[in-house]
This record gives C-alpha cells, sequence and structure tokens, in this order.
DNA sequence: TAAGGAAGGTGATAGCTTCTAACCGGATCG
DNA sequence: CGATCCGGTTAGAAGCTATCACCTTCCTTA
C-alpha cells in the first residue's frame, strides 16, 4: 500500500488516490466478501461520481487484481519478516495464522475459491514463489539428516535452490506438508466450519504441527 | 436432485422446474463461478422469462443455499456410500477427493470462501453431521488400543456418540486431522496452487495419511 | 509568459442485473 | 359450476459495470 513515492505531485495524488480506493475496496471485502464489492458505492465514499474510478482502474478486475496482490505482498511480507526473525516452521505457522485471522477475507482472497478461467500474472506468481522459497528453507534444518523415506521420491529433483543445487525430495515434501496443514486448519477454522466442536483449533495445530516435525 | 416425488402431477412439475433450474445454475457455477451465476440467463436458457424464475425460489440467496444443500448432500452420501462399502479412512480419503474432483465448484461451494454474515441453515449443519459421525467411527479403529497423546487432552469430552458414551480425545483428534490434511491437499490442489510445481499432488496426499496412519 | 496537451472529473447513456407489482389464463378443488 | 390458486407474462424500479463526450484544471514546453 505504500506506493506514494510519486516523483511529481500528480504521481503522487494518483498514487494516493489509488491507496483510498482499495482501502475502500478492503473495508468492504471484510465486512461484506469481494462479490459484493460494488466500485460506484466506493466512488461515493470518495466524494466523487462513478466513472471517475476508471481513471485509476481500468475495470472491477483490474481492481480486485491488485488487492490480490497486495494480499501476496503483506502475506509474503508477513512471512519473510518473521523469517528473518529466525523463525522456525512453528514460527512461521504462528506469523502466517495471525495474519490471517487479522483479516480473514484477505486469507481467502488468496487461498480461497478460484475463479474458473483466472490466471494471476506474472508478478503475482513470483510473489507466491517468494513465500515457497522461505518454506523450503525452513523446511532444510528439521530435514538434515534424516533418511530419506519411499514417499520423498515423487518430490525429488522437482525444484531447485537459488543456487541451482536440487532440493532434496524431503525437503520438498515437509515444507508441503507444513503448507497443507496450516492451510488445512487455518482455512476450515476461518471458515467457522469448526464452530459447534468445542476444541481450540490452535491446539490442533499444534497437534499436526509436532507431528510434521517428528516425521 | 431426485426430489420429484410429489404427489399431485402439480407438485411433479413443480419440482421438475426446481431441478431444471438448479442443473443450469450448476453449470454456469461449473464454468464461471458462483458470483457469475444469473437468474436471468437461467430463465431465459428455460425459455421462460426472467420473473418466472421467483416462482421457483424466492431470490437468489434461496437458490444458492438450495445448491449448497444438494452439494452438502451428495457428499454425505457418497462419504456414507464409501464407509458402508467398508472402505477405512484412505478409501474415505479416495472418495471424498473423487467427488471433489468430479465438479471442483460444488467442493468450494462447501469448503470454499465463506460469505461474511451467512449463516447455514439448521437442515444443511445436520448434513454436515452426518459426515462427521462417519469421520469419527471410520477413526475408531486405527485409535483401537493407541495410548492417548498430550494432544489428545483438548479433544476429550467434546463430543459424545450415537449412544451417548464419550467419543474419546484421540478418535476426536484423529478424524480432525484427517480432514483438516486432506481439506488441506485438495483444495490447494483444485484451486491451482501447485501448478508449476511437478509433483503429483496424490503422492502429497498419500503421505500426509500414510503418516496419520503411523500415529 | 503564453500555448497546448495531458489528466481528472462530470453527466448521459447503454446494457446488464435482482426483484416487485400488476395482470392474465388455465388447472384444480370445493 | 364457481372460486381459488398457480404459473406465466409485461412493465418498471433500483442498482451495477462500463463507455462516451465534454469540461476544467494543472503541468509542461516552446
Amino acid at each position: 500500500m505504500t506506493e506514494a513515492q510519486g516523483r511529481s505531485p500528480r504521481d503522487r495524488y494518483r498514487a494516493q488516490v489509488r491507496a483510498e480506493i482499495k482501502q475502500h475496496a478492503w473495508e468492504q471485502i471484510a465486512t461484506q466478501g469481494v462479490p459484493a464489492l460494488s466500485l460506484n458505492a466506493i466512488a461515493k465514499q470518495l466524494g466523487m461520481s462513478g466513472p471517475a474510478l476508471y481513471r485509476y482502474f481500468a475495470n472491477r478486475d483490474e481492481l480486485i487484481t491488485a488487492l490480490i496482490r497486495d494480499a501476496y505482498r503483506s502475506f509474503a511480507d508477513a512471512v519473510r519478516a518473521a523469517h528473518e526473525a529466525g523463525a522456525d516452521l512453528a514460527g512461521l505457522a504462528h506469523a502466517i495464522r495471525d495474519w490471517a485471522r487479522a483479516d480473514p477475507q484477505r486469507y481467502f482472497l488468496i487461498y480461497g475459491t478460484p475463479v474458473p478461467g483466472y490466471h494471476a500474472p506474472e508478478d503475482i506468481t513470483a510473489i507466491a514463489d517468494e513465500v515457497m522459497v522461505v518454506l523450503l528453507e525452513a523446511s532444510e534444518a528439521p530435514m538434515a539428516g534424516k533418511p530419506a523415506t519411499p514417499f520423498d521420491a515423487e518430490f525429488a529433483n522437482r525444484r531447485t535452490r537459488a543456487d541451482g543445487s536440487p532440493v532434496p525430495g524431503a525437503v520438498l515434501r515437509h515444507a508441503m506438508s507444513f503448507w497443507t496443514r496450516l492451510h488445512g486448519v487455518l482455512s476450515l477454522e476461518l471458515a467457522g466450519h469448526f464452530t459447534g466442536m468445542e476444541f481450540d483449533p490452535d491446539r490442533l495445530l499444534d497437534a499436526e504441527l509436532h507431528e510434521l516435525g517428528t516425521s
């Protein structure tokens, strides 16, 4: 959201208005979900009349794509910050969980129901890859010296590190298990599928990650 | 979708039209997603003009709720069928996976992005509970005789069986782990978050369930 | 400094949507 | 047979996305 570093005053104004549009869009999404997002309503909230908003975003899809990009960026920043603070996988899980709980609809904008036919632009998938790199790095330590299991074969030689060396199958599998377990607990919790069951979702997540650590 | 057992011819006709409406709705959802579902378009496909459709569904939400109900019903039937055929948790996982792959948007109608403020009616949560009962029953066998872990404490005395006896913490935890792991892999796969990575998602699911079996 | 162009804002409008209202014809039921 | 209900119609209100033509204001450039 900090893109107000334009050179000319006009650029700064433009960036400012774009940021305000997105701000109001986030509020609508958080309270009513993406389908209810109305460009018209946002324009009125900003005190300008309908079509003015199209000077800043070509159409509804472009605004939503920008929001998705910001969501990914915020997500990747949260993951990276935890990683650089020395967090292990458990620490990363907590950071991601807190980030998701702060704004569930933002999490679902990334990991929720996909729109058939929609393909994220290149720069967004690049941000997603940043997260994967961190996950893989954080998965190196717990897998160090562990013997490869038969399941790891499928994951061997699927990906290379920054220096070109192959990521061991056990490491990639561990990272994917971490990711899918975290997402499994988190998304069902945020979607309310645990309501009525009395247990604390955090304890389920603890159990899932604990078992992952010992594998 | 088999609700055409009405008594009078009029009831049968009504049920028939309702079914046709839902049929076309499913096709729209499968190809374009829920937000693009248009009552107007459905009516025209059925050869009738717009407002006629409101004789069958009070509004858009009621149609979608009916679709959600049918999705849950179909899901529960698939799970129950596998269970009654003697499937263990692995078998249930395969049944659910196949059911989800047959129509990803139908899966996401149940487990995808939640609509803020929407609360499913009682009869739908009852269907969801049917599935939970099956999952718990299928989780009894693998947990029989296993010592309780510290993590199981949170899940003890949270739920009772049909006969009123309490579900052991280890069993509930096992069922929840099964559910969240399956959903974690499945939803990320169906949403396309594994595209570009070369591994087979089925192998990841195998690994996740195998590790669950040995816990 | 004056001129010109780009950028931002406006109202009007097309075309879509959901949904309500009023009305009409036919089937059903007492 | 008559009353009623049911399913369909057209008309229309209100909202949405998006485009168009036009106007003003600011910035740049000669």
